[in-house]
DNA sequence: ATTCGAATTTGACCCAGCGCAATGTTCGAA
DNA sequence: TTCGAACATTGCGCTGGGTCAAATTCGAAT
């Protein structure tokens, strides 16, 4: 169950997979088959590292299906997600910040496609690719704002803030409609949403149930639907001061 | 007293002021002379804005002397510090990152001799000048690990180790070797202290008080000075397990 | 010297949310 | 169908540190 799909090189990844992806969207057909040709595709399980902290930036990465959750470890052990990337984004991009170790661990929150390169290619695509280093930058500044946001939110808003905040996040990256609400279509457990939000997973299952006795969510185990998304920005929201 | 000082262009920059500088350190005399002719110079008084939170990324700056935080506000009001710059790095950086607004507002936590140039002229360094990109991006990358530490340690340490912490990296960075100790070599309030450590200026009054009674520090209105930093390194430690 | 405001200190109170612990639920594997 | 492991719920006690309030000290300006 633990067990890794092995690495393979597809015979014939499909054009279509990086054409509208912002990092090569200007790129012609010729170009885009070039990239894909050097790349390696890989299928993780859920909840495996696709790089660790520390180690060597041998390969850069485009994450095409899934979810990745960026996550440092304490001298003490426990996990701190610091940022998550959807499907569509470059990570593992070192090089691009001058690096040339992984500054964070990359973990796969569900199952995961990715693509990857060797490093020594990076130069290559930002020299020849026309567009690519310019997206790139405006990922890493998309997540550096991001960041940002974290920790104005950890210096000022309580836990249940912070917690509605992280659900509506979830949903709008990866809601999914359905009857009766919007639910977040991969597997996340409590302990995970206590890990986005620095709680433990205690406030976390109590804080769900509140919702869940208000009619706010609804949720099985793993699943959480959203059946009051107006309700749950309220919440979200400071409260008014008398 | 708030009055700023007139921006002026002096006739005569010296070179030296740059050819250390990581951005410009591998260019040639010439070069400089240049950029330093296009660059506007300008001092601010401390506790005033470089730029402002949402403004349009017209200029783009250098910090030469003094101290800079780089400060969010919530919608509440309330200022967060996300990060610390230190003198010799570009800020304002907006274009790096592909925005065409500061993501934040830069504020003197010091006195601060500041040059600018206008956004324009990026493209043209970025360009012209071997080096300026990749240590730029260098620069960035720090900034995202800083960051990345901030959220880290909000999630995980206790305040007391927050403001531990704090302290240390204040004397790292602007340590001032003294007699009987190491002095924080700027003006920093007790408030100031506790934006940086997201607690609130009581508590971080109340740890001052009781580290000076066992002797680790000394501090005096707006001055701090660290008598014994070995042990402010055991306290900015988790507590040893039982 | 006197005044005034900013910075600091300290005490008293209180509560959000953490730690601990026990129990219940769901699901996949055998 | 049974079993075990992962996931979830909930009660209870406790405390770190925030809030409120008041007093004190320092420094700079008049």
């Amino acid at each position: 169950m633990t067990e890794m799909s092995p690495r393979r090189t597809l015979p014939r990844l499909d054009e279509s997979l990086l054409t509208h992806l912002p990092p090569f969207s200007k790129l012609d057909r010729r170009q885009i088959r070039t990239i894909l040709d050097q790349a390696t595709s890989r299928r993780y399980d859920k909840g495996v590292a696709i790089f660790d902290e520390g180690a060597p930036a041998e390969r850069f990465f485009m994450l095409l299906d899934g979810y990745v959750r960026v996550v440092r470890v304490t001298m003490t052990g426990e996990q701190v997600t610091v940022l998550h990337i959807p499907a569509g984004q470059l990570l593992g991009i070192a090089r691009a910040i001058g690096r040339d170790r992984y500054p964070a661990t990359a973990m796969t929150a569900t199952e995961s496609i990715v693509l990857s390169w060797p490093t020594r290619l990076w130069d290559t695509f930002v020299a020849e690719y026309d567009g690519f280093a310019t997206q790139t930058y405006k990922t890493v500044g998309d997540r550096l704002g991001e960041v940002h946001n974290r920790v104005v939110e950890m210096a000022t808003q309580q836990v249940e803030q912070r917690v509605a905040n992280a659900l509506l996040r979830l949903i709008n990256q990866t809601g999914r409609k359905v009857a009766d609400g919007i639910e977040i279509d991969f597997p996340i457990t409590r302990q995970d949403l206590s890990e986005l939000t620095a709680t433990t997973l205690h406030t976390a299952s109590r804080l769900l149930s509140a919702w869940e006795k208000q009619g706010l969510v609804e949720s099985k185990r793993r699943r959480i639907k959203v059946l009051d998304p107006h309700a749950l920005v309220l919440l979200s929201q400071p409260k008014p001061d008398l």
